[in-house]
Formats: C-alpha cells, sequence, structure tokens
DNA sequence: GTCTATAACGTGATAGAC
DNA sequence: GTCTATCACGTTATAGAC
C-alpha cells in the first residue's frame, strides 16, 4: 500500500496515525456517518494523505472492520478449543477475557452488529464463526454434559445465545445502562468487573432447570 | 403538518405511506446511511413529496425514532407497573410481550442503540426510562424479594440488564445467529418463540444462586 | 511524503408548472 | 397535492506543486 518501513522502530508512523484514528471513528460514528475529514483531523494530518495512504474510504474502513472482527473472535477462539481444560474453565476465562477486552474496547460489538445489518453475508463468511463457537471444543463438552445427564437438555444454540448476551448486552446498550443508573464510567466498569464472577455461576444455574 | 383529513378512512394516504416506507428504511440502515430518495422510492411518490409533508429529512427521522422509542417501552411499562400481579406473573407476561413484539418489529432494538451511540442525551431524556424500568412496581417487588432473603441478593441494574438483554440480544445478533444455526427466518422465530418460556425459568435459577 | 486547490459526484431541499 | 427540473452544499478523491 505504501511506506515500508525497515523495523517496527517507531509505534506513530502517519500510516498507524490515521489507522488509530480511523479505528476510533468508525467504532463510534459507524461506516456512513463518518467523514474522512473527521478521520484526518483526528489523525492530525492532511486528508490527501489518507487516500495517499489507503487509497479508499471503503478500504480503509474494511481493514478497520476485519481487524475488529478478529479482535472480537480470535481473543476466545483459543480458549473455546482448548482440549485440555474443564468446561466450568473455559467458562470462566471466557468471561474474564471478554470483559476485559470489551472494557478496553467498548464499541465493538455495536460497531460490528450495526454494520452487519447492511452487508450480512459479505462480512459473516470472513470469521469462521461456526468453527469458532458452536463446532468448538467447548460446545462439545456441553453436549457430552446435556447427554450424561448432568445437565438440562438445551440446545447449544440458546445457550451460546445466553453465553455471549450476558456478557455483550451490557455494553451493546451502555447508554442506557449509564443512564437508568446513574453511572459514571468508572461505576459502569466496576458493574462489568462483577459480572467476570456473576455471569459464570448464573449459566450454572440456568443449566441445572 | 399537512393534509388533514376528516376521518381515518383511509390508511394509505400519502402521508402514511412515506412514513410507513421511511420507518423501513431507517430501521434497517439508520439515519446516515438513508438518502431520503431511498425512502421516496420505498414510498413510491416522488422526493419532493417527502420534504412537502414533512419539511426535512431530520424531522421525518425524529418521528419515527419516537414512535419507536415509545412502542418500545409503552407496550411493557403498563406490565411493569400492575399493581395486582405477582413478579412471577408480570416476568412470564414481559417475556411474552417483548418477544412478540421484536418478532415483528426486529429491526427496533439495533435501531436505537445504534442511533443512541451518537446522540445519547438528546434521546434518553424523551423516554422516561428510569420510571418505566428501575422504580417500577415489578423492581419494588424484586427488592423485596431480595430481602425477605426468597432470592439471592443481586442489584436489580444487574437483574435488569439480565432479563432485557437475554430477550433483546439474540434479535440485535440474529444475523449471526442465523449464519452459525443455519437457520431459516421460520426456523429463528421459532427458536425466539421457545424462550418465551426458557427466559422466565433461567432467570429464576439465576435468582437462586 | 506532505501539502493546497480543485475536480467529480451524491444528496437534501426547493422552485415552479400542472 | 403531485410532479420535473434544478439549485446549493458537503463529501470523496485526485492533480500537481513542493
Amino acid at each position: 500500500m505504501a511506506g515500508k518501513r525497515t523495523s517496527a522502530k517507531n509505534d506513530t508512523t502517519t500510516e498507524l496515525k490515521i489507522k488509530n484514528a480511523a479505528r476510533v471513528v468508525f467504532h463510534q460514528k459507524g461506516f456512513a456517518a463518518t467523514r474522512t475529514r473527521d478521520i484526518a483531523e483526528a489523525a492530525g494530518i492532511n486528508l490527501a494523505l489518507l487516500n495517499y495512504y489507503f487509497r479508499s474510504k471503503k478500504k480503509l474502513f474494511d481493514l478497520i472492520m476485519l481487524e475488529s472482527l478478529q479482535q472480537f473472535t480470535l481473543s476466545v477462539s483459543d480458549v473455546f478449543n482448548d482440549e485440555k481444560t474443564t468446561f466450568e474453565h473455559k467458562l470462566q476465562v471466557l468471561c474474564r477475557r471478554y470483559i476485559d477486552m470489551l472494557t478496553e474496547h467498548p464499541d465493538i460489538p455495536l460497531f460490528i452488529l450495526s454494520e452487519l445489518r447492511t452487508n450480512p453475508n459479505e462480512l459473516i463468511s470472513r470469521i469462521h464463526i461456526k468453527e469458532n463457537l458452536l463446532k468448538s471444543h467447548f460446545i462439545k463438552q456441553f453436549s457430552e454434559q446435556v447427554k450424561s445427564g448432568k445437565i438440562s437438555a438445551i440446545a447449544p444454540l440458546q445457550f451460546m445465545m445466553n453465553l455471549i448476551g450476558l456478557i455483550v448486552f451490557p455494553f451493546v446498550a451502555s447508554p442506557i445502562v449509564k443512564s437508568i443508573g446513574d453511572l459514571s464510567q468508572e461505576e459502569f466498569v466496576k458493574l462489568m468487573q462483577e459480572r467476570k464472577a456473576l455471569i459464570p455461576k448464573w449459566l450454572n444455574a440456568m443449566l441445572e432447570v
């Protein structure tokens, strides 16, 4: 694309400044509401440079979207598919990791879901979500427990929706949550941290119904 | 704004055709990605007529947003505040009503949440969400049960996030859910219908941890 | 690589005939 | 009330100097 650097000496190259600014603005406003001028200004560079490095708004956006999707899936797929750990353990690690990731990047889920609504097929195929979730070792362990009668017979898909929903939804609805609870950002984070331990307990309880 | 009709004889007035088309397009694509030409075309009318009836894109959007917010809150606030019914009963009715409403208008939650991300304060104040949710009779009953030791001591806010999240999240993430489950629209609806009975059970189980 | 100036285009809104 | 034609503006992208 441009600028081959001989080493990763300096993290604040122009290209990176633009990409970092683009990530912030796209995450907050989505593709359609974002103007390339916003990104250029946030990056502290000239508008022409954006096109010089990334050719077009869409190309830059696709790059950010791909990275965001990877961040959302890769951060957990290795947990899901670790054959050495128990179901219980996976559940706990997953909640901790996801909530930490979302605390740091709270705009990612709504960003992905909003854009997914307009271009579903193109994007979904990129993330191998079925492989990462429904066909994971985690779900295999889940199904075995169902068969052995240790937990009640819920469809794995229902369980996955509950798991991801309990983790993700508060972040997606954070403006509402903060508003009805009169919460500062710090208080909101604290509430989310509490959920790290609560969600695994809740999910286990749900499985015993 | 225009066209005073002497009676509601005909539901397909031009004004209504535009509003109905606007609702569909705005819900699907959001404010920024929607072009007034899209709405006009969907309504089968001329672009000029849109401005004749609603003066501007923003005015039309505000109208749709207000209606959507009301649909999301009013459909349940009377259930929440019915002083004659039990906590249990409210929980069941709420799930049934919400899931039915969302099955009919599945785009409303993501529409609201997306737009909320850009204009939080302006919108949140419009819906009296605190009155409808946290200060409701439903939450009063919840807190009493906590005090009497019948259920474990979860913060009401955590409980509300779980309740709404379990109901709403699958619709917000429906493209992903359909994709990983290989579900047709009909199968997805069936999955949601199952949740009407499951969610109250799950929530009760969670409260016993 | 970085900038200024500008082209090319899309979109919201209006004027004016019917 | 409804249409066609058009304006006015904002935005993406590029040309060309440095």
